[in-house]
RNA sequence: GCCCGGGUGGCGGAAUGGCAGACGCGGAGGACUCAAAAUCCUUUGCUCGAGAGGGCGUGCGGGUUCGAGUCCCGCCCCGGGCACCA
């Protein structure tokens, strides 16, 4: 496709300068009023991708316009650097991680400049720079000193293809590894935590004043999964001294309880067990235990497999509503580790218990009147409780509480409050993350390494194998070390801390990333903090965003950020994802289609402006065998706009006259279209207020009638302003054409409408007759009711069409519409 | 199963309860050209009609309203998230 000008020397040209000139370099005590823009922390997988390439075009359009406010925009950059895929390569490449992490960041970084996004390059930051993993590890420390990062035995989710622990965040519905997709397994081992089950309760409250979209709050809300309910015991029928200690959330079906379940880990277990029924509970207690996460959760379909999946103990509680006994089983259904890890039983009111019930033939009673015409299976909704002694007659409410007050007093009842929300499982057996930073002594035990010898890095000569252990559990040079305490030989951990750590913190070195003494200064962090526009993936919607907020909490709990808003991210947008063939587009699946072709052929310019354009920016795009031919039409947009300004086939006249102005009018409610546009998000009708714009002034120029050459030239830079922030490169080039010596584009003020320019001389007003279009008036924008419905009724095609009638009703809308039922 | 989104021309999409389809892509016709590309102009929801003009149209069925893509009720379909959390 001929352009009117070489688009690579332009972007080329604009690109150095603004990186070379700093342009968008910002001091933490600009006197203006502080912005600050941030996109999600990448990870560095190669040159960027479409999705990568519409985050940029966001951020950068909001910081050139931000900047074009008046406002100081903060816009850093950097990578998240470590991470498994780095690994998985140079095991497959026989090299180092870190060879092959930077030339995949030069790559990143070279595209996102390649776009023509502005960021101040001093504050760039990596997740496996020492500078940085020194303060990581102090974070870590200091959550530690203050007993926010313990390590303790659990069963965790053990990946066997990536050989190592998982976070339960890792680990999708079915079972399986996110990453690999292998069945993940369950171990016992000793990990380290962070204790953000510690915030549960303000991390889901403090969601709520967040302006994020609403799905994502609805997530983090669900992931954290709040309950409130009575914990109380079950005395056992052969020892009353001793008690069954259960959590429900309905402890007004208490008189429905026909038996009671616990958890195969249940420490209680062995207790329970009778001798006649040991061998039986045996085997299943082993086959819970070590069948994975996903046997065990599968056959939740119609409950199908209960009858092996659950057993009797032999044992007996007493219900404390009927005091009658009721037996224990022991079953798979109920987890080790929510709650007490047992519960009492509800078949008519729960689902899971009638289906555990019916298989195992146990007693069903109802206690709440199921509504007419429910036939079978558990009732969960509301009624009027039966069978329940003082409870009858009551609805779930108003037994919830008589049932709390009563377990309360006779059964050692109090309420309780549970989380699904668990710790942040931290360990890593990898390679490629920071290294946790402590030491153990036979002696001292868990030893943090003094912070003056801070970061522990690891080593060079490491042997990536394919073994899939971590080379650090076998290097002798860095496993073996002295302890800090008493100088005695001591190991180091060789585990390294989740990479969601490194993301967790950057953005608020980024506002400090001057300090050498400290992870960042906290009064200069508060010069940018909050996070005014946070953008990035969905796919982020739980994990990332969950930490980082918990990470800020404890930072400022623990004193390091004394000053700073408990929530990092004030504002977030969450763009549609790429998809190709219908599937989201990503390295792993192979159907990138790189940018840097549209690089080398339409230009930045031309790309950006189609990822503007193309849908909502919130909305998934489908990148088709039509897309190519819409990114023309953008490169054709910009190009129009080339020809106009360059007064291409335009013809003028001398003398103002009201067509001319009519077209400044235009331009002016253009400036509120699109201004308004990039304030709700909505970049696509923003565009497309500008083409439309485009079109009029082309039009009108190019009449043998010619246009007023100064009316043109002012709504030329008043396009060109708009633009700006979308289309920087060509923008900036042509301004600089037509303002030598000046200051650019984008160091000008973004337009502001006068509102007597938006305003238009006559209004085309609608007259229909029963809601059916059958005149179109020309009215002055400000016609009254009555004028508006007297010129309506005089109108030639409403008389002839009403024929004498007088009209029963007239619905008069100035000055959009009169609509007249005859 | 539960919780969110979303169903509008051939396609992406637009529309504070007020002219459905802005803007763009694609298509058709034309101008320029020896020719093509590029550019420019006209046209383009479906349908009946030679035409003027008419009818029908925002997943389906009801409702509210002078007026519904938009609000309410009941369905269907698609996408996403969660899913033994007691």
């Amino acid at each position: 496709m001929p352009r009117p000008f070489d688009v690579t020397a332009v972007e080329k040209k604009w690109q150095a300068r603004w990186f070379d000139e700093g342009t968008y370099e910002v001091d933490n005590d600009d006197a203006r009023e502080h912005f600050y823009a941030l996109c999600m922390y990448p990870y560095p997988s190669g040159s960027a991708h479409q999705g990568h390439i519409r985050n940029y075009t966001f951020g950068d359009l909001v910081v050139r316009y931000q900047t074009m406010r008046g406002k100081a925009v903060l816009s850093p950059f950097g990578f998240d650097s470590f991470g498994l895929p780095a690994e998985n390569a140079a095991i497959k490449a026989g090299s180092h991680p870190r060879v092959f992490t930077e030339a995949r960041m030069a790559e990143l970084k070279s595209s996102v400049l390649r776009l023509g996004a502005v960021f101040d390059w001093r504050r760039e930051v990596y997740s496996h720079d020492p500078k940085y993993m020194k303060w990581a590890q102090a974070i870590f420390l200091a959550f530690f000193e203050a007993g926010l990062a313990y390590r303790a035995e659990a069963p965790v989710n053990w990946c066997p293809g990536c050989a190592t622990v998982l976070a339960n965040e890792q680990v999708l519905a079915d079972g399986t590894c996110e990453r690999s997709g292998d069945l993940v397994q369950r171990r016992n081992l000793e990990q380290w935590f962070f204790k953000i089950t510690d915030y549960a309760e303000e991390l889901l409250h403090d969601v709520d004043a967040l302006e994020w979209p609403e799905r994502v709050k609805t997530m983090q809300r669900n992931w954290i999964g709040r309950s409130e309910g009575v914990e109380f015991d079950l005395p056992l029928e052969v020892d009353r001294g001793r008690a069954l200690r259960v959590f429900t959330t309905r402890p007004d079906t208490g008189f429905g309880v026909t038996y009671a379940v616990v958890a195969p880990e249940h420490p209680m277990l062995d207790v329970l067990v009778t001798d006649d029924e040991r061998a039986a509970v045996t085997r299943l207690v082993e086959r819970a235990t070590q069948t994975s996460e996903l046997e065990r959760t599968a056959s939740s379909d119609a409950g199908s497999g209960l009858e092996k999946r659950g057993a009797f103990t032999g044992s007996f509680v007493v219900n404390p509503f009927t005091q009658e006994s009721v037996p224990v089983y022991v079953a798979d259904y109920v987890l080790g580790n929510y709650g007490t890890g047992a519960i009492m039983a509800v078949p008519a009111e729960d689902e899971r218990d009638f289906a555990f019930a019916k298989a195992h033939g146990l007693k069903i009673v109802r206690t709440i009147e199921p509504p007419e015409g429910f036939t079978e299976g558990a009732y969960s909704g509301e009624g009027a409780h039966i069978n329940s002694g003082f409870l009858n007659g009551l609805d779930v409410a108003s037994a919830k509480a008589a049932a709390t007050t009563f377990l309360e007093e006779h059964a050692n009842g109090v309420t309780k409050v549970n989380y699904r929300l668990r710790d942040w499982l931290v360990s890593r057996q990898r390679f490629w993350g920071c290294p946790i930073p402590i030491v153990y002594c036979d002696v001292h035990g868990i030893v943090p390494v003094p912070v003056e010898q801070l970061p522990v890095v690891a080593p060079d000569d490491v042997v990536m194998d394919k073994s899939g252990q971590s080379p650090l559990a076998t290097h002798e040079g860095f496993r073996n070390t002295t302890c800090p305490v008493c100088g005695e030989p001591a190991r180091r951990e060789t585990d390294t801390m989740d990479t969601f750590t490194d993301s967790s913190w950057y953005f608020l070195r980024y506002a400090d990333p001057f300090s050498e003494d400290k992870a960042f200064d906290p009064v200069q962090a508060a010069k940018w903090m909050p996070v005014d526009q946070y953008i990035g993936g969905i796919e982020h919607a739980i994990l990332h965003l969950l930490y980082a907020r918990f990470y800020v909490k404890a930072l400022i709990d623990i004193g390091w950020a004394p000053g700073l808003e408990r929530e990092p991210f004030r504002r977030l947008f969450t763009q549609g994802m790429i998809r190709l063939d219908g599937s989201k587009m990503s390295k792993s699946k192979g159907n990138l289609v790189a940018p840097e072709g549209y690089f080398d052929t339409v230009g930045a310019d031309a790309l950006r402006l189609f990822h503007l354009f193309v849908g909502p920016p919130a909305d998934d795009v489908d990148w088709t065998n039509q897309t190519d031919e819409v990114i023309d039409g953008c490169a054709r947009f910009l190009d129009r706009v080339y020809r106009l300004s360059h007064y291409d086939e335009c013809f003028f006249h001398d003398q103002k006259n009201a067509e001319d102005d009519e077209v400044l009018r235009e331009v002016h409610r253009t400036i509120l279209k699109v201004t308004e546009g990039l304030e709700r998000w909505s970049y696509n009708t923003a565009v497309a207020a500008l083409m439309e714009l485009l079109n009029t002034l082309s039009k009108w120029a190019r009449r043998p009638e010619g246009a007023h050459r100064a009316t043109l030239d002012d709504s030329l830079d008043l396009l060109l302003r708009l633009l700006a922030p979308m289309a920087p490169h060509l923008t900036a080039e042509m301004w600089e054409e037509r303002h030598p010596g000046e200051r650019g584009v984008h160091a000008s003020a973004w337009p502001e409408a006068d509102p007597a320019m938006v305003t238009r001389a006559s209004v085309v007003m609608v007259v229909q007759i029963d809601a059916k279009v059958r005149a179109r008036l020309d009215v002055p924008p400000e016609i009254s009711e009555a004028d508006a419905t007297r010129v309506a009724l005089a109108a030639p095609e409403i008389v002839a069409t009403l024929g004498g009638a007088t009209p029963q009703r007239v619905v008069a809308r100035p000055p959009r519409l009169v609509n007249i039922i005859p």
